[in-house]
DNA sequence: CCTACCGATCGGTAGG
DNA sequence: CCTACCGATCGGTAGG
């Protein structure tokens, strides 16, 4: 059962839908838009499942408008990672200078990442995560840059932790663990559901470290 | 500069493939052969990003004829990681059936676990890890039972380990964690480089219950 | 940034 | 399981 009475004229061209952001009018600031509307689809349906069109509405442009922005859909995607490791190695090294004493410190860290990663709109790092893969190598070399003095901070977050006798090892495994862990935290947190992200953070600590004290 | 003289005459098709597997003539395994090998490309290539062709082409099949084993590209989705479940899910249950002392039998199943996930040509739980967003509503039900009894098996170990207080707590987060960290290892373990699978078992073993005795 | 379009490719099918 | 094919869709582009 047809839903609209369909007549014989000419194929009519869907009527033009307003874009689901807003943004004044004349800045330049639909790059960005582009950026972040990008890293939502792609970690809902994946890289390879979002098509330029679907980005393209999202922000309430034609289909081919992306590519006056990026010139690939492959570049947009470099792009949201890129987003993503800028930003939370901003946080991490602004916590890694702090005066801290170890623990409170290892526990920024941990909440920091936690928040990356779960709270809402911060899609870029999940899909760093989950894209990794369809990345060109590239472009992957440019972002492993990023991701090395990321993990940097953390290898030094844990000597500082061994130092003070809070974990037995700082071996790069027990690093690998401890980030996969949090990482993977994205396969099945339920933001609103169960524990908060600060709740969460503090028993990711607890396991790690073992009770304060 | 064209690698070949192209002659003016009718497109000319491929020459045909060998098979890249190798199978008794007349036997049914042409279903598990294509299971085996859409397990593999899933993984490498994502399913969105694995074609019909691709699956076809490695196993020596033209392009319509995987769909006469399978009725959709989901349905070889769902075989897959079905098969990955029923599986680890035999090898979770006979250590868990087992009377091994709860920290052995704790460090079996991280090994096992370890080797469902790492081994090479065990792609189904990678599969199933990386691409459970794309598997349909319906085909997420029935692979969600087989889930469930797999966790059902982890909770039971941890309660084990927190009766001989070896851990503190026997919570779902921990559960979680621990097991994030042991998935996630997929994203960085290198076979062949560094640890074998059985050093990394023991590894996360001690990080996960402190030094043994 | 839009219009109009293209070549390539995709999942899937009918008929044998 | 192959042949032959289809409608739909995709990333990307030329020209304005």
């Amino acid at each position: 059962m047809p839903t609209h009475a369909t007549s014989p004229s000419r194929p009519r061209r869907a009527p033009r839908k307003r874009p689901l952001v807003t943004v004044s009018e004349d800045d330049g600031n639909r790059r960005a838009d582009l950026i972040r509307v990008s890293a939502r689809l792609f970690r809902e349906k994946g890289f390879d499942g979002t098509t330029v069109r679907d980005i393209a509405d999202a922000v309430g442009m034609r289909s081919g408008s992306p590519f006056y922005h990026f010139k690939s859909k492959q570049d947009i995607l470099a792009a949201v990672m890129e987003e993503g490791l800028v930003a939370g190695l901003q946080d991490t090294e602004r916590i890694a200078a702090s005066d801290l004493p170890p623990r409170e410190k290892f526990r920024a860290l941990v909440r920091s990442h936690l928040e990356t990663v779960l709270a809402e709109g911060h899609d870029f790092i999940p899909v760093l995560l989950h894209e990794w893969r369809a990345l060109s190598p590239e472009h992957q070399a440019r972002i492993i840059d990023l991701k090395d003095r990321y993990d940097a901070r953390w290898q030094q977050a844990l000597a500082e932790l061994k130092k003070a006798r809070l974990i037995r090892s700082d071996s790069k495994v027990v690093r690998l663990l401890m980030l996969g862990a949090v990482n993977f935290t994205i396969q099945w947190y339920k933001p609103g559901k169960g524990l908060s992200i600060d709740q969460l953070a503090d028993q990711a600590v607890e396991f790690f470290l073992g009770e304060p004290g």
